[in-house]
DNA sequence: TGCGTTTTTGACAATCATTATCGTTGCCAC
DNA sequence: GTGGCAACGATAATGATTGTCAAAAACGCA
Protein backbone atom coordinates (compact mmCIF):
# COMPACT_ATOMS: atom_id res chain seq x y z
CA UNK A 1 0.00 0.00 0.00
CA UNK A 2 2.15 2.80 -0.95
CA UNK A 3 0.59 5.75 0.09
CA UNK A 4 2.21 8.68 -1.49
CA UNK A 5 5.21 10.33 -3.22
CA UNK A 6 4.69 8.68 -6.45
CA UNK A 7 8.47 9.86 -6.43
CA UNK A 8 8.65 9.80 -10.25
CA UNK A 9 12.64 10.35 -10.41
CA UNK A 10 14.34 12.40 -12.63
CA UNK A 11 16.25 10.34 -15.08
CA UNK A 12 18.12 10.58 -18.09
CA UNK A 13 16.16 8.40 -20.21
CA UNK A 14 12.74 10.02 -19.26
CA UNK A 15 13.80 13.48 -19.93
CA UNK A 16 15.28 11.76 -23.39
CA UNK A 17 11.85 10.44 -24.13
CA UNK A 18 10.27 13.25 -23.65
CA UNK A 19 12.19 15.58 -25.20
CA UNK A 20 11.86 13.63 -28.28
CA UNK A 21 8.16 13.91 -28.19
CA UNK A 22 8.38 17.52 -28.04
CA UNK A 23 9.94 17.72 -30.71
CA UNK A 24 8.25 15.11 -33.26
CA UNK A 25 5.41 15.94 -35.17
CA UNK A 26 2.72 13.45 -35.15
CA UNK A 27 1.77 10.33 -34.29
CA UNK A 28 5.34 7.28 -33.46
CA UNK A 29 5.24 4.01 -32.35
CA UNK A 30 7.65 2.71 -29.11
CA UNK A 31 9.91 0.99 -31.25
CA UNK A 32 10.03 4.11 -33.94
CA UNK A 33 11.07 6.74 -31.41
CA UNK A 34 13.33 4.04 -29.51
CA UNK A 35 15.08 3.63 -33.08
CA UNK A 36 15.23 7.40 -33.09
CA UNK A 37 17.02 7.64 -29.75
CA UNK A 38 19.77 5.04 -30.78
CA UNK A 39 20.39 7.43 -33.79
CA UNK A 40 20.94 10.63 -31.72
CA UNK A 41 23.11 8.32 -29.67
CA UNK A 42 20.87 8.28 -26.41
CA UNK A 43 21.11 5.08 -25.00
CA UNK A 44 17.67 4.15 -24.08
CA UNK A 45 16.33 0.42 -23.64
CA UNK A 46 13.79 -0.07 -25.11
CA UNK A 47 11.81 -1.56 -22.31
CA UNK A 48 12.38 1.84 -20.92
CA UNK A 49 10.61 3.21 -23.77
CA UNK A 50 7.62 1.68 -23.46
CA UNK A 51 7.78 2.30 -19.45
CA UNK A 52 8.07 5.64 -19.95
CA UNK A 53 5.55 6.07 -22.38
CA UNK A 54 2.86 4.17 -20.34
CA UNK A 55 4.07 6.46 -17.76
CA UNK A 56 3.30 8.97 -19.61
CA UNK A 57 0.51 8.71 -20.88
CA UNK A 58 -1.19 7.46 -17.63
CA UNK A 59 0.03 11.32 -16.25
CA UNK A 60 -2.28 12.31 -19.19
CA UNK A 61 1.10 14.05 -21.10
CA UNK A 62 0.61 12.00 -24.26
CA UNK A 63 -1.48 10.58 -25.96
CA UNK A 64 -2.30 6.97 -27.15
CA UNK A 65 -3.89 5.93 -30.42
CA UNK A 66 -4.06 2.35 -31.47
CA UNK A 67 -4.70 1.74 -34.98
CA UNK A 68 -6.12 -1.16 -36.50
CA UNK A 69 -2.71 -1.81 -37.85
CA UNK A 70 -2.30 -3.17 -34.26
CA UNK A 71 0.94 -0.55 -33.10
CA UNK A 72 0.65 1.85 -30.45
CA UNK A 73 1.16 5.08 -31.28
CA UNK A 74 2.31 7.97 -29.01
CA UNK A 75 2.29 12.00 -29.33
CA UNK A 76 3.05 15.14 -27.11
CA UNK A 77 -0.43 16.65 -27.50
CA UNK A 78 -2.27 19.98 -26.17
CA UNK A 79 -3.25 19.94 -22.97
CA UNK A 80 -7.04 18.63 -22.20
CA UNK A 81 -8.66 16.11 -23.64
CA UNK A 82 -9.69 16.68 -27.56
CA UNK A 83 -9.71 13.64 -30.56
CA UNK A 84 -8.37 12.78 -33.39
CA UNK A 85 -8.73 13.37 -37.18
CA UNK A 86 -6.37 10.90 -38.94
CA UNK A 87 -5.93 10.29 -42.41
CA UNK A 88 -5.91 6.56 -43.44
CA UNK A 89 -3.63 6.91 -46.34
CA UNK A 90 -0.83 9.63 -45.30
CA UNK A 91 -1.45 9.41 -41.76
CA UNK A 92 -1.58 13.42 -41.72
CA UNK A 93 -3.42 13.78 -38.40
CA UNK A 94 -5.53 17.07 -36.98
CA UNK A 95 -6.44 17.81 -33.49
CA UNK A 96 -10.10 18.18 -32.73
CA UNK A 97 -11.95 19.19 -29.42
CA UNK A 98 -15.34 18.35 -29.40
CA UNK A 99 -16.82 19.40 -26.34
CA UNK A 100 -20.55 18.58 -27.53
CA UNK A 101 -19.10 14.91 -27.80
CA UNK A 102 -17.66 14.81 -24.29
CA UNK A 103 -20.83 16.05 -22.24
CA UNK A 104 -23.05 13.62 -24.77
CA UNK A 105 -20.67 10.52 -23.61
CA UNK A 106 -20.99 11.90 -20.08
CA UNK A 107 -24.69 12.30 -20.28
CA UNK A 108 -25.04 8.66 -21.67
CA UNK A 109 -23.33 6.90 -20.06
CA UNK A 110 -24.93 8.26 -16.44
CA UNK A 111 -28.41 7.50 -18.08
CA UNK A 112 -27.37 3.88 -17.59
CA UNK A 113 -25.98 4.09 -14.64
CA UNK A 114 -22.30 3.98 -15.46
CA UNK A 115 -19.80 5.98 -13.21
CA UNK A 116 -15.75 7.47 -13.81
CA UNK A 117 -16.43 7.61 -17.30
CA UNK A 118 -13.74 8.02 -20.28
CA UNK A 119 -14.26 7.75 -23.92
CA UNK A 120 -11.81 6.34 -26.90
CA UNK A 121 -13.01 8.50 -29.98
CA UNK A 122 -10.80 8.39 -33.59
CA UNK A 123 -12.15 9.75 -36.73
CA UNK A 124 -10.66 8.30 -39.95
CA UNK A 125 -10.79 9.67 -43.57
CA UNK A 126 -8.82 10.52 -46.46
CA UNK A 127 -6.98 14.08 -46.29
CA UNK A 128 -7.26 16.24 -49.76
CA UNK A 129 -4.07 15.66 -50.64
CA UNK A 130 -4.13 12.22 -51.12
CA UNK A 131 -5.46 10.04 -54.06
CA UNK A 132 -8.33 8.15 -52.70
CA UNK B 1 -6.16 -9.33 -60.27
CA UNK B 2 -9.28 -10.54 -59.41
CA UNK B 3 -11.83 -8.65 -60.80
CA UNK B 4 -15.56 -10.34 -59.38
CA UNK B 5 -16.97 -12.92 -58.61
CA UNK B 6 -16.34 -12.79 -54.57
CA UNK B 7 -18.22 -15.71 -54.63
CA UNK B 8 -18.70 -16.43 -50.59
CA UNK B 9 -19.28 -19.83 -50.52
CA UNK B 10 -21.99 -21.19 -48.07
CA UNK B 11 -20.18 -23.75 -45.72
CA UNK B 12 -20.38 -25.71 -42.42
CA UNK B 13 -17.72 -23.67 -40.60
CA UNK B 14 -19.02 -20.40 -41.88
CA UNK B 15 -22.60 -21.19 -40.39
CA UNK B 16 -21.36 -22.40 -37.32
CA UNK B 17 -19.60 -19.05 -36.71
CA UNK B 18 -22.70 -17.23 -37.61
CA UNK B 19 -24.79 -19.23 -35.94
CA UNK B 20 -23.13 -18.99 -32.37
CA UNK B 21 -23.05 -15.26 -32.95
CA UNK B 22 -26.39 -15.11 -32.75
CA UNK B 23 -26.87 -16.47 -30.06
CA UNK B 24 -24.15 -15.13 -27.83
CA UNK B 25 -24.57 -11.85 -25.61
CA UNK B 26 -22.04 -9.71 -25.44
CA UNK B 27 -18.24 -9.81 -27.21
CA UNK B 28 -16.15 -12.73 -27.02
CA UNK B 29 -12.49 -12.67 -28.65
CA UNK B 30 -12.00 -15.23 -31.80
CA UNK B 31 -10.79 -17.66 -29.09
CA UNK B 32 -13.30 -17.92 -27.15
CA UNK B 33 -15.65 -18.64 -30.08
CA UNK B 34 -13.08 -21.12 -31.38
CA UNK B 35 -13.46 -22.92 -27.71
CA UNK B 36 -17.11 -22.44 -27.51
CA UNK B 37 -17.23 -24.33 -30.85
CA UNK B 38 -14.90 -27.50 -30.19
CA UNK B 39 -17.33 -27.76 -26.96
CA UNK B 40 -20.30 -27.62 -28.89
CA UNK B 41 -18.55 -30.22 -30.88
CA UNK B 42 -18.47 -28.47 -33.96
CA UNK B 43 -14.75 -28.86 -35.76
CA UNK B 44 -13.78 -25.57 -36.70
CA UNK B 45 -9.88 -24.33 -37.36
CA UNK B 46 -8.98 -21.50 -35.23
CA UNK B 47 -7.72 -20.02 -38.56
CA UNK B 48 -10.75 -20.29 -40.14
CA UNK B 49 -12.32 -18.54 -37.18
CA UNK B 50 -10.35 -15.81 -37.54
CA UNK B 51 -11.01 -15.55 -41.24
CA UNK B 52 -14.69 -15.62 -40.83
CA UNK B 53 -14.64 -12.82 -38.51
CA UNK B 54 -12.59 -10.96 -40.25
CA UNK B 55 -15.18 -11.30 -43.49
CA UNK B 56 -18.06 -10.89 -41.27
CA UNK B 57 -16.61 -7.68 -40.01
CA UNK B 58 -15.51 -6.11 -43.10
CA UNK B 59 -19.18 -7.14 -44.79
CA UNK B 60 -20.39 -4.94 -41.85
CA UNK B 61 -22.73 -8.09 -39.74
CA UNK B 62 -20.85 -8.20 -36.86
CA UNK B 63 -18.85 -5.19 -34.97
CA UNK B 64 -15.25 -5.58 -34.04
CA UNK B 65 -14.14 -3.52 -30.26
CA UNK B 66 -10.37 -3.57 -29.97
CA UNK B 67 -10.30 -2.58 -25.99
CA UNK B 68 -7.11 -1.93 -24.30
CA UNK B 69 -6.16 -5.01 -23.35
CA UNK B 70 -5.02 -5.89 -27.35
CA UNK B 71 -7.67 -9.06 -27.60
CA UNK B 72 -10.10 -7.96 -30.37
CA UNK B 73 -13.75 -8.43 -29.49
CA UNK B 74 -16.59 -9.85 -32.12
CA UNK B 75 -20.06 -9.24 -31.76
CA UNK B 76 -23.37 -9.79 -33.44
CA UNK B 77 -24.87 -6.37 -33.14
CA UNK B 78 -28.19 -4.08 -34.78
CA UNK B 79 -28.02 -2.61 -37.98
CA UNK B 80 -26.36 0.71 -38.77
CA UNK B 81 -23.98 2.54 -36.64
CA UNK B 82 -23.89 2.55 -33.84
CA UNK B 83 -21.02 3.07 -30.58
CA UNK B 84 -20.63 0.81 -27.40
CA UNK B 85 -20.23 2.00 -23.40
CA UNK B 86 -18.21 -0.89 -21.50
CA UNK B 87 -18.25 -1.36 -18.26
CA UNK B 88 -14.80 -2.40 -17.62
CA UNK B 89 -15.16 -4.17 -14.60
CA UNK B 90 -17.14 -7.11 -15.39
CA UNK B 91 -17.62 -5.95 -19.03
CA UNK B 92 -21.62 -5.61 -19.58
CA UNK B 93 -21.99 -3.59 -22.66
CA UNK B 94 -25.15 -1.56 -23.88
CA UNK B 95 -25.16 0.11 -27.52
CA UNK B 96 -26.20 3.41 -27.93
CA UNK B 97 -26.74 5.58 -30.95
CA UNK B 98 -25.35 8.80 -31.49
CA UNK B 99 -26.71 10.83 -34.35
CA UNK B 100 -25.46 14.22 -32.85
CA UNK B 101 -21.73 12.41 -33.02
CA UNK B 102 -22.14 11.17 -36.49
CA UNK B 103 -22.72 14.53 -37.82
CA UNK B 104 -20.18 16.18 -36.01
CA UNK B 105 -17.68 13.60 -36.56
CA UNK B 106 -18.81 13.75 -40.68
CA UNK B 107 -18.69 18.01 -40.36
CA UNK B 108 -15.44 17.88 -38.80
CA UNK B 109 -13.73 15.82 -40.84
CA UNK B 110 -15.22 17.65 -44.00
CA UNK B 111 -14.14 20.86 -42.82
CA UNK B 112 -10.49 20.06 -42.93
CA UNK B 113 -11.16 18.34 -46.37
CA UNK B 114 -11.33 14.74 -45.20
CA UNK B 115 -13.32 12.79 -47.44
CA UNK B 116 -14.47 8.72 -46.72
CA UNK B 117 -15.00 9.46 -43.62
CA UNK B 118 -15.54 6.88 -40.67
CA UNK B 119 -15.09 6.85 -36.58
CA UNK B 120 -14.66 4.71 -33.52
CA UNK B 121 -16.03 5.41 -30.44
CA UNK B 122 -16.02 3.73 -27.23
CA UNK B 123 -17.04 4.92 -24.17
CA UNK B 124 -15.50 3.10 -21.02
CA UNK B 125 -17.27 3.40 -17.40
CA UNK B 126 -18.32 1.28 -14.40
CA UNK B 127 -21.29 -0.01 -14.26
CA UNK B 128 -24.24 0.76 -11.16
CA UNK B 129 -23.93 -2.77 -9.86
CA UNK B 130 -19.97 -3.07 -10.06
CA UNK B 131 -17.70 -2.22 -7.14
CA UNK B 132 -15.84 0.80 -8.03
C1' DT C 1 -26.56 -36.19 -61.53
C1' DG C 2 -21.49 -36.11 -62.15
C1' DC C 3 -17.24 -33.54 -62.92
C1' DG C 4 -13.89 -29.90 -62.95
C1' DT C 5 -12.69 -25.63 -61.13
C1' DT C 6 -12.03 -22.63 -57.48
C1' DT C 7 -12.61 -21.39 -52.98
C1' DT C 8 -12.10 -22.69 -48.34
C1' DT C 9 -10.30 -25.11 -44.85
C1' DG C 10 -6.99 -26.17 -41.12
C1' DA C 11 -2.70 -27.72 -38.82
C1' DC C 12 1.40 -25.66 -38.09
C1' DA C 13 4.93 -22.28 -38.24
C1' DA C 14 6.16 -17.55 -38.32
C1' DT C 15 5.66 -12.84 -36.89
C1' DC C 16 6.03 -9.19 -33.92
C1' DA C 17 4.68 -5.86 -30.59
C1' DT C 18 4.41 -5.85 -25.84
C1' DT C 19 5.35 -7.56 -21.10
C1' DA C 20 7.82 -10.08 -17.41
C1' DT C 21 12.15 -11.07 -15.27
C1' DC C 22 15.85 -9.88 -12.41
C1' DG C 23 20.51 -8.41 -11.53
C1' DT C 24 22.62 -3.83 -11.92
C1' DT C 25 22.70 1.16 -11.90
C1' DG C 26 22.02 5.66 -10.40
C1' DC C 27 18.82 9.14 -8.26
C1' DC C 28 17.51 11.31 -4.10
C1' DA C 29 17.22 12.19 0.80
C1' DC C 30 19.53 12.49 4.88
C1' DG D 1 29.19 10.54 1.58
C1' DT D 2 26.11 6.82 1.93
C1' DG D 3 22.09 3.77 1.85
C1' DG D 4 17.60 2.58 0.26
C1' DC D 5 14.79 1.96 -3.36
C1' DA D 6 12.98 2.91 -7.70
C1' DA D 7 14.42 2.86 -12.56
C1' DC D 8 16.98 0.75 -16.03
C1' DG D 9 17.91 -2.64 -19.67
C1' DA D 10 19.28 -7.05 -22.00
C1' DT D 11 17.02 -11.01 -22.71
C1' DA D 12 13.45 -14.28 -22.72
C1' DA D 13 8.63 -15.15 -22.64
C1' DT D 14 4.09 -14.32 -24.02
C1' DG D 15 0.29 -14.61 -26.95
C1' DA D 16 -2.74 -13.02 -30.34
C1' DT D 17 -2.89 -12.74 -35.15
C1' DT D 18 -1.36 -13.87 -39.89
C1' DG D 19 1.01 -16.66 -43.59
C1' DT D 20 1.54 -21.10 -45.85
C1' DC D 21 0.08 -24.73 -48.70
C1' DA D 22 -1.71 -29.30 -49.54
C1' DA D 23 -6.17 -31.49 -49.01
C1' DA D 24 -11.19 -31.20 -48.93
C1' DA D 25 -15.51 -29.27 -50.00
C1' DA D 26 -18.86 -26.33 -52.59
C1' DC D 27 -20.73 -24.49 -56.62
C1' DG D 28 -21.77 -24.10 -61.59
C1' DC D 29 -22.61 -26.28 -65.60
C1' DA D 30 -23.20 -29.86 -68.89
Amino acid sequence: MSESSAAVRNTRQRSAVSALLGEMEGFHSAQDLHAMLRQRGERVGLTTVYRTLQGLADAGEIDVMRPPGGEHLYRRCSEGHHHHLVCRVCGRTVEVAGPAVESWADRVAAQHGYADVSHTLEIFGTCPTCPR
